[in-house]
DNA sequence: CTGAAAGCGCTAACAC
DNA sequence: GTGTTAGCGCTTTCAG
């Protein structure tokens, strides 16, 4: 019996070696030492879906089944469901989510990439956001780009294998093919905030164009003569538009624009506060400041308030999005609010219709432009 | 052969069953199958260490080995570590996370659990915890509880199942209980801005009391005879010790304390507003408030803009919690400073002695309290 | 209708 | 030094 009658003979040989005496022992020590280390840990490991099973005795199939509420589907009998979901109710089970996410792929998670979750629209943002991801059996995640296409590149790849379902993503200037990568191996994408001008991707964004353009027209409206353009030099869109729409409205009332952009590295930083500073002592002609962005706004108010005090009381201030201090300020500072609640419904619901897909790259291109509102405040009342 | 020939052997029992022919053709069928599949889908799946291990013509084990640096403890020869280490490079893999959790039980995840993602103090702490993370070779990952018992233990379930390795965690007041458990299963926890009081736990806390005292005497210094303090009615220990702060620099003075205290339901709301306009008018001899957060104090100023022009001009404001309208604020709004990175610093590290040790509650605890610094502005100046 | 078993990708105990 | 293999907990195919 040790040796294989015919060893031209895969199978034989195959278990001739299965009958080595050596072997067939070993195997079996292996196999009880397995058990007992499972035993023996037991008491401190959570029930699996094979404790249930063995409890119940039924296959895991079975449970596995009724747990994923393919019950009715596979024709299993009322009596075995309601046995399983009882025990289950009575011992509080949940499957683990990890060892699931290994077998399907899929993880209930979806990533809320931003530039910076600290600031204020970002953050109220992803509070919206989290709650609408909770209505929909949802985990969101956030975490903060910089605005930097090495971090964001990094950030995308961690959560790619992390098996999240969906990126909701502000994208930095030079991640495009990543972008592009992740719509190609049908993962869910959203952009917003900006986009990529040549790449047609889902999107919600808002007509930066248009509220720059009405902002601006109201500064001329209210009288200002000169009205001053604060931005950044970021070359993406929601910038880019922001101004476009500025210089239009300048062109429309024959005014000459005066921009200032303030190099991104700097937009926290003393240095930023200081290049507003010099601005506006070498251009004492503008009667009204517009920021692009609302921490511009922070540094712009700063500024003229320990270097310019009074400069307001004659003076027009706008920016883009809101703050709750914006209104508290004196004077509170008119804005253009995006529409928060909206954005994040859009983003949501076409990320339901992306997860909901085999095949998301090739559901047909959702995108949606909203309009921001202006809401007028004290800062742009002519006195 | 086809038949155990002795049926009273267990070891021969087993291997009849093998030799049936129609089993072991079964098997070698779905073997085959699978092994079909799995080629079938190689292009669009990554490699694995299986692939590699192939590639490679070595085990797995010594490819995992290698992968985790264990190379040289195992004494792997440096030629294979050098191969394994180059082709690894150049086919750009990244083990798959999910089945490394699976495995060991751990994540590389951290959880900042915090009452309001999008409130300024949470949202700067949790920039600053997401660079700390980072360092570490940490993620972080945040979430709001709204300080509500049942969403921060629904929370703590979650991330529990999803192994993620560590909380940092502001506790909702009746959570006690989920905290002690996590400890007891070796979770690491580390509370912060908030404690049980009778419950030894990893924290680091600011020292409120003597926070709100100092802040509170620096208002009678300035000369204000009335302070008052509006609140939360919310009985955690942040909240309770900065009121006995005020209560005894009042006391110290030999002053009368007078105290609003705001349902924490209303804090957000017009009816919270409400509450601060109708004290203000019933209080007239008021000629302070010091507000013992940073949303209380925005509440407050608004009333004061809208509803009682002119009252900052004689009288003085003064918050907890710092933002950095406050101080562009006119007038500037004098506010205790929390010290947001040194917070920072002191979590992460004591998580970090938790999440390397085997028995994270066996740890010597671990507690700090630090100093908040009160930044005088223009809003205590007595005119 | 239910069960057996493969396998997701990795780790690590153990064999040799 | 290196290889074999069980097993983490689940899903799902296929057999019967």
């Amino acid at each position: 019996m040790q040796n294989s009658p015919d060893k031209s003979s895969g199978v034989y040989q195959e278990n001739s070696y299965l009958f080595s005496n050596y072997a067939i022992l070993a195997a079996r020590l292996n196999r009880f030492r397995r058990t007992y280390n499972r035993y023996s840990q037991m008491s401190k490991t959570r029930p699996s879906l094979k404790d249930i099973a063995k409890e119940l005795n039924i296959s895991v199939t079975t449970v596995s089944f009724v747990l994923n509420g393919k019950g009715r589907e596979k024709k299993i009998s009322k009596e075995v469901i309601e046995r399983i979901e009882k025990y289950i109710e009575s011992i509080n089970y949940k499957p683990n989510p990890i060892a699931r996410s290994l077998r399907t792929g899929r993880s209930g998670i979806l990533v809320f990439m931003v530039e910076d979750i600290s600031n204020y629209f970002f953050a109220k943002l992803a509070r919206i956001m989290e709650d609408l991801g909770y209505k929909h059996d949802y985990k969101m995640i956030f975490c903060s780009t910089e605005n930097n296409d090495r971090r964001s590149k990094e950030l995308i790849h961690l959560f790619r294998e992390r098996q999240v379902d969906g990126f909701f993503l502000i994208p930095s200037s030079g991640i495009e093919k990543e972008v592009k990568n992740l719509i190609r191996q049908q993962v869910p994408v959203v952009l917003f905030d900006r986009y990529f001008p040549g790449l047609e991707t889902n999107q919600v964004m808002i007509d930066n164009g248009d509220a720059a353009f009405s902002a601006t027209e109201h500064l001329i409206n209210q009288g200002y003569k000169s009205p001053a353009f604060i931005t950044t030099d970021v070359k993406q869109t929601q910038m880019t538009e922001r101004l476009e729409g500025y210089e239009k409205a300048l062109k429309k009332y024959g005014l000459t624009p005066n921009i200032l952009k303030i190099p991104f590295s700097e937009i926290h930083s003393a240095a930023g506060k200081e290049l507003i500073a010099t601005f506006l002592s070498n251009n004492p002609e503008t009667d009204s400041m517009f920021f692009a962005t609302n921490y511009l706004t922070q540094s712009g108010l700063e500024v003229i308030k320990y270097k310019f005090p009074g400069w307001l009381d004659s003076n027009g201030v706008l920016t883009f999005d809101d703050n709750d201090l914006f209104r508290i300020n004196t004077p509170s500072i008119t804005a253009i609010a995006q529409p928060l609640e909206e954005i994040g419904k859009h983003l949501m619901s076409m990320m339901m219709t992306l997860v909901n897909s085999s095949k998301p790259s090739e559901v047909a291109i959702q995108q949606q432009c909203l309009k921001a509102e202006l809401i007028q405040r004290e800062s742009t009342q002519r006195h």
